[in-house]
DNA sequence: AAATGTGAAGAGGTTCACAGCG
DNA sequence: CGCTGTGAACCTCTTCACATTT
């Protein structure tokens, strides 16, 4: 029963380059440019983007520029902000607080102010029931009684690979709807669950794959 | 000048692909399993790879099954460490050693047997000259220094993005041909550089997105 | 009989090039 | 004139389906 999507729905690919320029137009907005170019954002944000891929991806989610002129800048903004979901703010529950977790809460915490860690979860006897920057960090078995009440969005799974789909399970039957997995498993979720996983060793094996060729 | 490509090549897409069927196969080692049919590693692999995909990626690298059978689960493991990189050892430079950089280097030294932290730099005075697992700490100034004479074929960067940027450039002049990144900066390298960016805020604000959207 | 290896068909994404509009 | 917005061409990757081999 395929659902009727609508006429024009920005590529899967496309949201990656969407962050990239929603971060490219922030600095722009710091340094006090209105107006920007597909052309002076495709060199903003580097990485092999074209204008023409720019023109694209935006002309999927609205028109937006004026032609002969460019894109105000701040209007871009605003619209790339609500279309990933960053106009308002996320509550993260972050499970595995050995020292990933501890290094992705602290990130989060520092740099990222639409993301706030509302609940930490570990085994660790000596780690349940103290506080990180105010937030208990409750035992992993408490999961589906303490989680609930949190209003979390987003999960963050940082713990040993053996244990990461039992708890990805859990997460999602406490009402997570999205998962950013540390752990290096694949995931089995309900398709209707997001999940993005960060596989250390798999980026480092590309670099290894890269430096193990001779040509380019 | 486009350099002419062997008839056939291995898509970049299929390069992480690899590296789940490398760990998939290792775990089936580890089982004991002997023989492995495309269908059977695709189900291993998860995360919607077929066996169609699984037999065309194998195919790029040369004909390694027995029709009927399936795939010598052992030689194929050899086959993908030698293409990957990973039947040698790596030794990797960390600069920035915050929670990130910690972090980092805790997870590679205890879970992943072929990389090794051979050098750490840092800003802060109160690490430097300090060792962590016999690693000395030194100073980022000393970089062009101390990394020529310990190997290292990889650098991570986990530095504060205005930082980034420069490191880069540092540890590519110093010889390193390849760079993992975390800051969430866009780097301009050589093209010859080969470069993996892991951006949180981004994966982030992927999964915000998905949340965001009343259908799937 | 069973599973590989692969040409061909099909999707999906990117680039081109230009019409359209300010 | 300059830059956007977009159909069409192009390219790349995935899926299909089947001839081939053990």
């Amino acid at each position: 029963m395929p659902r009727r999507r609508k006429p024009k729905d920005a590529s899967a690919l496309s949201l990656p380059r969407l962050f990239l320029y929603h971060r490219a137009l922030e600095d722009a907005v710091r340094e006090g440019t209105s107006v920007v170019t597909s052309g002076g954002l495709a060199t903003r944000v580097g990485r092999g983007v074209s204008s023409a891929q720019i023109r694209k991806d935006l002309s999927y989610l609205g028109t937006f520029g004026r032609r002969g002129q460019g894109y105000d800048v701040v209007m871009l903004v605003r619209m790339l902000s609500r279309v990933l979901g960053l106009d308002r703010d996320w509550r993260i529950a972050i499970v595995g607080f050995g020292y990933l977790g501890h290094a992705l809460a602290t990130f989060l915490e520092y740099r990222e102010e639409k993301f706030h860690i509302a609940a930490i979860f570990d085994v660790a006897k000596e780690l349940v029931g103290t506080r990180w920057h105010g937030v208990r960090i409750s035992q992993v078995d408490d999961l589906e009684k303490v989680l609930p009440v949190l209003d979390c969005g987003i999960g963050v799974i940082a713990v040993p690979a053996p244990e990461a789909q039992a708890v990805a399970q859990r997460l999602v039957k406490a009402g997570l709807g999205a998962i950013l997995n540390f752990a290096p498993a694949t995931l089995r979720l309900p398709a209707r669950v997001a999940v993005r996983s960060i596989d250390l060793a798999s980026e480092l094996s590309i670099l290894t794959h890269h430096l193990s060729r001779p040509g380019t």
